[in-house]
Parts: C-alpha cells; sequence; structure tokens
DNA sequence: TTAATAAGTGTAAATATAATACTTAATATT
DNA sequence: AATATTAAGTATTATATTTACACTTATTAA
C-alpha cells in the first residue's frame, strides 16, 4: 500500500495529454474513393473541414474509442478499423497539447446511417477533390492511402467497401481507384478468380452492362483456413521497379 | 479570447492520460540479434525485466522523447528510429492508465556507451533467450521483429545494425538472424550486388576465415538518387506462398 | 435484324526465381 | 615445401511468374 502510493507519487511527477483519435474513413460509391469528412461545430477551426475524431476516455482503449465514434456517426458496429499512425507534435492541434492515434476504417457506404451523419454535419467527398483539412488531417488521409495501397495487395479487405455481392468489374475500378490507374481486365480477373476465394454466385447483374456481369461472394472461411496453412493472400499488382545493376547500366 | 476560453472549456471538459514511449532497440553482435532491454529499479515490477521507456513530456513530441531515452541510455544521436504501434488498453499499465508509443530503433551495438547502459541496469540479450518482460513488452517486442522482416525486404535499413564497412557473409548472418533461417549464398549475395548499392572497397576482412572476405560500403548517395528517380529497394528473399487455385486442387 | 455495349476469355514471349556444386585464396599443419 | 583446412566466391539451367496483347459473347435497344 505504500508502494502503491510511492508508485503513484512516481506517476504523478509526470505531464499528461489529451489524446484523441481521428478517424479515417474510406467509403466506395462504385465509382471512385470517398472520405467522410464534417464541417466543424465547435473551435477550434469552427466552420473548417476535418476528419471525425473525438478524445479518449480513461475507461476505453484508443479501439473502443475509435469504434465508439464510428458508431455514433454511422450506426455502423463491427467495422473494419486499423490504427494507422500516432501524431505527436507539440502544435499540431492549435487549441491545446493533444496527441492523435489516427485509423482508418473502410465502410459501405451504403449502410451507413444517412441520418447520423447528416446530424454530425459530416458528408462524403471524393478524395480527389478533398477540401483542405484541419490540423495534420491531409497528412493523415495521405498517409492512410499509402498503407491502403499496401493493404489491398496483401489483404483481402477490399471487400469491407462492397456489398457481400459485387462483380468482378466492380471490384477492378475499386482497385482502379485505390491505386489511381488502370489495370489490363485479363489480369485483374486472372490474378483473383486465382485466388481461388470468389465464389461465383451465377446470378448476373444486368445494372451495368446489356451484357450483365457475375455477381460474386468473398469465400472468407476459405480464406481463414488457407491463412492458416501458411498460404497469404498477395496480388502481383502495381509492382513498383527494383534497383537493380541492369536498370542504370 | 472569448473564444479561446471556450475552446480551453471544451478540452478541459476531457480526460487526460499518462504518454509513454517504449524502445525496442536492436543490435547485432555478428551472431546473433539482440535487445537491449534493463532490470527495473523502480515500482511497478521492481526488478522485473522491461524494455526502456519514459513519460512523453509537455514540450516534445513522442519521437523526441524517443530520441531523448536513447540518447540517455546508449550516448547514441542521430540513431533509427521508427513508430511502431501504440498501445493503449486500459490496464496495460498496473500502476495507472498509460498509453505507450513504441518505437523501435536499429544501433550499432558497439558504438552504444557501455558506461551509460550499465548504469541504467540494461544489458543486451538474445532475443532468442529474451527473458519475460513486463506489461505488453513482449508484445511490442513480437510486432517489433515482424515489422522488421517486413522492412529489411523493402528498405536498406539493415546497415544501421553494421558497421560502415561490412562483409557480405556479415550482411548474410544478420538477414538469417532476423528472418530466422538460411539462405542460400548465391541467391543472397546476387540478390544484394544485384542492386548496385554495395560498394566493394577491395580490402579484405581476415578476422572471420583464411581466404578473407571482401569489405563493403552502402552507398547511400547512389541509394537515394535511385529512389528519387522512382527505383525502389525491394530484395525477393523470403517471400510467402500465396493462395493459388493449383496449390490446393 | 442489327447495332451497340461491356463482359468475358487464352496464348506466347519475356522476365524472374529457384535449384544446384565446384573453385579459390589464404592460413595452419606436417 | 607440400598438403590440409576453411570459408569465400562464382554460373548455368530449369521452373515459375509476369506481361503483353485482341477477339468473342451475351444481352438490350434501336
Amino acid at each position: 500500500m505504500i508502494k502503491q502510493s510511492n508508485q503513484e507519487k512516481f506517476y504523478q511527477e509526470h505531464d499528461r495529454h489529451y489524446v484523441a483519435v481521428d478517424c479515417i474513413i474510406f467509403g466506395f460509391d462504385g465509382n471512385s474513393l470517398k472520405l467522410l469528412i464534417q464541417k466543424r461545430k465547435f473551435e477550434p477551426e469552427l466552420n473548417a473541414f476535418s476528419l471525425m475524431g473525438g478524445f479518449v476516455k480513461n475507461e476505453e482503449s484508443a479501439m473502443d474509442a475509435a469504434n465508439r465514434i464510428l458508431l455514433q456517426l454511422t450506426g455502423l458496429a463491427d467495422v473494419y478499423l486499423e490504427q494507422l499512425y500516432c501524431f505527436t507534435n507539440v502544435n499540431r492541434d492549435s487549441a491545446a497539447r493533444t496527441i492523435s492515434i489516427a485509423y482508418f476504417a473502410l465502410i459501405n457506404i451504403y449502410q451507413s446511417n444517412k441520418l447520423l451523419v447528416e446530424n454530425h454535419g459530416a458528408f462524403w467527398v471524393d478524395l480527389n477533390h478533398c477540401p483542405k483539412l484541419i490540423f495534420d488531417h491531409d497528412a493523415m488521409v495521405q498517409l492512410a492511402l499509402q498503407r491502403l495501397r499496401l493493404k489491398f495487395i496483401t489483404e483481402p479487405i477490399a471487400f469491407n467497401l462492397l456489398s457481400n455481392e459485387f462483380t468482378l468489374p466492380n471490384l477492378q475500378i475499386l482497385y482502379e481507384a485505390v491505386y489511381n490507374r488502370a489495370f489490363d481486365k485479363r489480369l485483374f480477373r486472372r490474378c483473383f478468380l486465382g485466388t481461388g476465394l470468389l465464389i461465383n454466385l451465377n446470378v448476373k447483374d444486368m445494372s451495368g452492362s446489356k451484357k450483365g456481369a457475375f455477381l460474386y461472394q468473398f469465400d472468407h472461411a476459405k480464406y481463414v483456413q488457407l491463412y492458416n496453412i501458411g498460404l497469404y493472400f498477395n496480388l502481383p499488382i502495381d509492382k513498383q521497379p527494383r534497383m537493380k545493376v541492369d536498370k542504370f547500366k
């Protein structure tokens, strides 16, 4: 008990800080990547654009806080959510020294609760036409996009942005939006179908073309099963040129 | 001014937290990967083993804090240091709610100041024979090792663990320690020499064998130059088997 | 019936990776 | 002086992967 009080003293000598989480919330409307941002209703930076965020409370982890904020804003639980980076520059927040743990989320844009989103002054913007955001939020978004590009190659997380049922053209357009470049249809299909993780539902979605495109589902169970025997998801796309002697001989 | 005070009120409604940094400090003794840990001289967990850490102060970023701790402990500045992950579980620290931002460092074990290290009750342990560490520090180390394996393939950071001059066998032993497996000498040499980033000094290090092994330097300037024209460091080693239809047909 | 549209498909060439064993330089030993 | 020892250093062939590339098909609308 005396120990406990010594401990407390030891800790109490140190500074404490506001700890916030900021959420980079990605969505996909079938054509382009979207980001959910808000017009701030409070100071500092009233009326400026920012990511959705909030403070971490004593009784919750940062992940809890991010989930809480996502639920409040979108009505969605069990969202794909990943810690991105912890931003700690002393003056990053103009109001008070605050460290921010950035998380990025992938959600199905059409499953989010429109009313909740609107009530929070939030709205979806095209990633390519995103207004300037406050503080270091632009840097957060850029870093999230980088991370997304890494992840899309090495984990099958793209499906979090799509409906349960999707077509291969849907999937390709999503990847093209993320990497901001076109892929050859034949190569793209082969590398995805080659994983054996897509279940052809033998039903056509006729909304996108006259011929219609087959609907697929992602076989999550098979993914887990293969992962557990040491096989990994890894698409041979968007490989960056490598330093090689012949490349500059 | 009234605005400012409203801001302050808004922030002051929220909890503040102790924010620590913990450093996963890697070294290499020519044979195996080492970790710098300490025997704690204070509560909680007096005499238990832990990573080196400290609290983030009001006037410094987390990176500043990590650098400060590294300098105090090893006498080294300008160390390779990278943010790993922010650990925020509510009960991760038994003494008080503390969030910890973990950083990993790569240092040349022989450049660290032995006296300083000893005075801090710190010492190097073989990664394969590391005692149980306090709190979530074991998880931090495992995550750092994972990150290291990713990074060693995609960035030439291994050289931070070696002397300025090194032999190809030195480098290979280091990679073998990190990936915990043997590499074929011919493949390993080819993939490194193939980058064109190693300068053969045409001087032999005779300490390791009768024949001697040529000393090399990493050509950092060339690395930056190639990086800037869009060529990337990427070694084709330790590729994980990929999910493919034929693999389980 | 035909025109239009996007979906869907296969093969060959080039490149990258993996698998493999012997030679060489220097030192230590007899 | 000859020989044994040790780890360093080297090249080729087979296999797998990646890239490049153009036509056919299913359906709807005119």
